[in-house]
DNA sequence: CAAATAGTAGACTAAATGGTCAGCTTTTTT
DNA sequence: AAAAAAGCTGACCATTTAGTCTACTATTTG
């Protein structure tokens, strides 16, 4: 986030508008919408209350625009994979990718998981539409590798449920997860459980693993 | 929650702790626990909000009182099973236990779900502690399930974190779940999805999927 | 039935909190 | 360098909300 081409071009603003949309994303997830309070993303931020009133003009539209953020990280490779594409290439890259936002960015994903577990109230029609057509558009080719025998039959929902759900809970539990392994999750640690994952799914589905996940 | 032995012996105290309780539950898993409003609490168990606070002091102690409760379901026949048991049964049975959790009580998981995303900051190192213990005894058997050969290689916490994301996922993600499959999950759907499960993380282990998961 | 206990509820309070405003300073543009 | 635009911030306000207090009613118990 917030990837400035020249260091020396970003303005005031930009910078700013930054350091609050980043402030604001650990708080969110920490504390959920009506749990955080403008002070606490203000100290975090290391800026006065009223400015971080300025440049959004308030909790909720700052809310809104990282939830549009965070929305644009979803996008990955997968949405483009077609039928002639190898299922065990194209399925354990989208877990691979999965894993990463959850390594690199857990907090967008608490946030996303706390708005969708309080019912989705900030997410309009038009996201909800784009995504019941995104997932049309995937089941429809997953089926299509089915029926040319390349996966086992298997309901394509719940695979893709259950990647999400697999992946994601390395970000959103991660308190817990950290808590009953003793030690916090290393980038290596991250590696080692993306391949674990990517080996019971694949060979959930009759795929076989490619060598780069072994 | 709220079995009350006898119907008519039911103490007026009783039922609207009970009242309280369910109502509590339901608000909290909406909005978190910042997020509620005690007033929406007595609203939605027809009470008037001096009732709430007459009977838990205060939201703080309704919170805790409730989240022990939720603790409680997490019990589980597995957590008694010895290497001499037959993995496959066991796991198989964890798996469907959690998916009945998901499918009866989805608002406790939710709640649950979101004390842990916001850091578990009303669990007490006393959990804390007493569920590591329980994670130690759990990766033991497991481990000494694949020595014996009984199970593939594969690391047991990775393992029991994949079960417990995939099996609450329904019942934190229903919102999400309902929107993209377009209808609401059914007890027949949730069996559905269950044997899917079983199937995945079984199959992934090495393991045959006994008969009544088929 | 009388006393004690349990439950009900309106009015109120103190604190917290999102947001405004007005006047200021800094930066950019012309 | 002057004007305009962008950024900064302390003081303030209106609202919300957890929790209290007091007085009343219903139920249980001896």
């Amino acid at each position: 986030m917030c990837a400035s081409k020249n260091y020396k071009e970003i303005s005031i603003g930009e910078l700013n508008r930054c350091k609050i949309l980043n402030a604001a994303e650990k708080e969110f997830a920490l504390h959920g919408y009506k749990g955080t309070r403008v002070q606490q993303i203000a100290n975090r931020a290391k800026l006065p209350k009223t400015n971080v009133l300025y440049y959004f003009k308030s909790k909720e539209l700052l809310y809104m625009a990282l939830l549009e953020d965070i929305l644009r990280l979803w996008n990955s490779r997968f949405d483009e994979a077609t039928v002639s594409d190898d299922p065990a290439e194209v399925l354990a890259h989208y877990i691979a990718d999965k894993m990463e936002i959850s390594r690199c960015r857990p907090d967008a994903s608490k946030m996303f998981a706390l708005e969708i577990i309080n019912g989705a109230p900030n997410l309009d029609k038009f996201f909800k539409d784009q995504h019941a057509s995104w997932m049309a558009g995937r089941v429809d080719v997953i089926k299509q590798w089915i029926e040319q025998g390349k996966l086992v039959a298997t309901d394509p929902h719940y695979l893709l449920f259950n990647i999400w759900a697999t992946s994601q809970h390395y970000a959103d539990f991660s308190i817990q997860i950290n808590e009953l392994r003793g030690r916090t999750m290393t980038q290596s640690d991250f590696a080692e459980a993306t391949n674990n994952l990517v080996k019971l799914i694949l060979t959930g589905c009759g795929l076989s693993v490619p060598a780069e996940f072994e």
